[in-house]
DNA sequence: GTTAAGTAAATCGTTGACAATCTCCAGTCG
DNA sequence: CGACTGGAGATTGTCAACGATTTACTTAAC
């Protein structure tokens, strides 16, 4: 027990400069967003304390730090739990994930250079790559990058904040990674709309291919889970159920 | 002590349902937003909880969550510090807001009733005869009413909860009540062609009319804000030097 | 057999105390 | 006279322990 303790807490001593709270705070985000906490079950303090070789008031505070940015629920005196999402809550990050994404893309585009534009084309084509070929694993962290680029070339730091807190809330909905046969393509049609909205440094074009495209997501990935509760009920009970501690 | 304590208390005993934890958020919040802490004054853990009669726990925590709020900046080891807004911070928080309100707009000509739209309507109406008399103070307040009534009935809470946290840091930026001479008629004109565009249940202009309408604010209230600037330089320096604790 | 009450275990909420760090001021040296 | 070192005070970071609430289990009664 104590040689389980003394490697968990190396990473501990090696971020030092961050407060223990900061440290636990982390440790907790990657449980939940890894999938080992799954969504809705309860944050035990102890445990986690336990567990990080730390006492409960960092745990505590990184808790409340969580709950604040919308990964973890409070229940008063019972405890925190991880954040369940049903459909309503996944159409909801959606929606405000697309206004987001519309946002980005209309303020890029008074700032954006043509090298960065060169940037992200290279990125697009690369995705254009993968898509041809269905290859999902290799297609995602460009698409991944690609959203990302955009988001820090509009140089609002409150806006890419918000943008990845919503993502870090979408990955409790584990069944993202669902893709339906064209998802890839139709995907990746869009970025090529949002590329030329951008070169054409029309803001109006920037902000509705973007956010076209976040919608169009949407409705890819519930069709795909449709599909998939619709086919096996095992699948769906699976989806629905994962509450199970 | 015990009379002491129980005549800060009060409110703390009437809201004993919260956990400690959030009464003290919301006390320091309060303290915040009124004004009695100036941006970039620390906030002294054991001063507030003195003063509110609880230990340092609960105050931690409360500040923990503000700092994920964005209320309050946190410098390890030296405590937690009112956040200061520089004109980026503003410029950010504006445009933030703009595409909040935007997507608000277009979220809702999908859902709102005709019912809400006369609520709306009157709304305006009011405004209309506030500003024919530039009396701010009336005009205020259904401003803000005008506004939350959209974002309400987006029915996405998640958009609720950014925007109103947007708010709140907007807050700090004490010069936002600066208005110019024309500046109520202008604002409500396009709060007249908000609601044009959700009466028509036309999305995109609904989009477009509220994305401007809250981008005219930025440059409305840099336009006063300037021009108090340039009119003394006591006003500058009091406007950028509230950082004495 | 099922329901209800009572008790015990577990866990949260809060507190006060201890260690580590930073700030500020005085004293000293170049 | 200015800059640097030293220590006292204050403040944050962390911990272990105490009361309060909830949960789960056992027992008994209907």
């Amino acid at each position: 027990m104590t040689d389980a303790t003394a490697r968990t807490i190396p990473t501990i001593a090696q971020m030092r400069d961050n407060s223990l709270s900061g440290v636990v705070r982390h440790e907790i985000e990657t449980l939940i967003l890894s999938g080992e906490l799954l969504a809705g079950s309860r944050v035990n303090e102890n445990a986690v304390a336990l567990r990080l070789g730390v006492s409960r008031g960092p745990v505590r505070e990184a808790c409340r730090a969580l709950v604040e940015l919308g990964l973890l629920d409070l229940i008063p005196n019972r405890g925190v739990f991880v954040r369940r999402m049903d459909r309503h809550d996944v159409e909801e990050v959606y929606d405000l994930r697309a206004g987001l994404t519309g946002l980005a893309g209309s303020l890029v585009t008074a700032r954006v250079t043509d090298a960065e534009i060169d940037r992200l084309r290279a990125l697009v084509d690369a995705m254009d790559e993968s898509a041809a070929v269905d290859d999902f694993p290799s297609f995602y962290p460009v698409n991944l990058e690609f959203h990302d680029v955009i988001l820090q070339l509009t140089g609002n730091s409150r806006l890419i904040k918000s943008y990845r807190a919503l993502i870090k809330e979408f990955q409790l909905f584990r069944t993202h990674g669902l893709v339906q046969p064209n998802a890839l393509r139709e995907s990746n049609e869009e970025h090529h709309a949002i590329l030329d909205a951008l070169e054409r440094r029309d803001s109006v074009a920037a902000y509705d291919t973007s956010f076209r495209h976040v919608q169009h997501g949407k409705q890819r990935m519930f069709a795909a889970f449709d599909k998939l509760t619709h086919a096996g009920a095992a699948g769906a009970a699976e989806a629905h159920n994962r509450t199970i501690e």
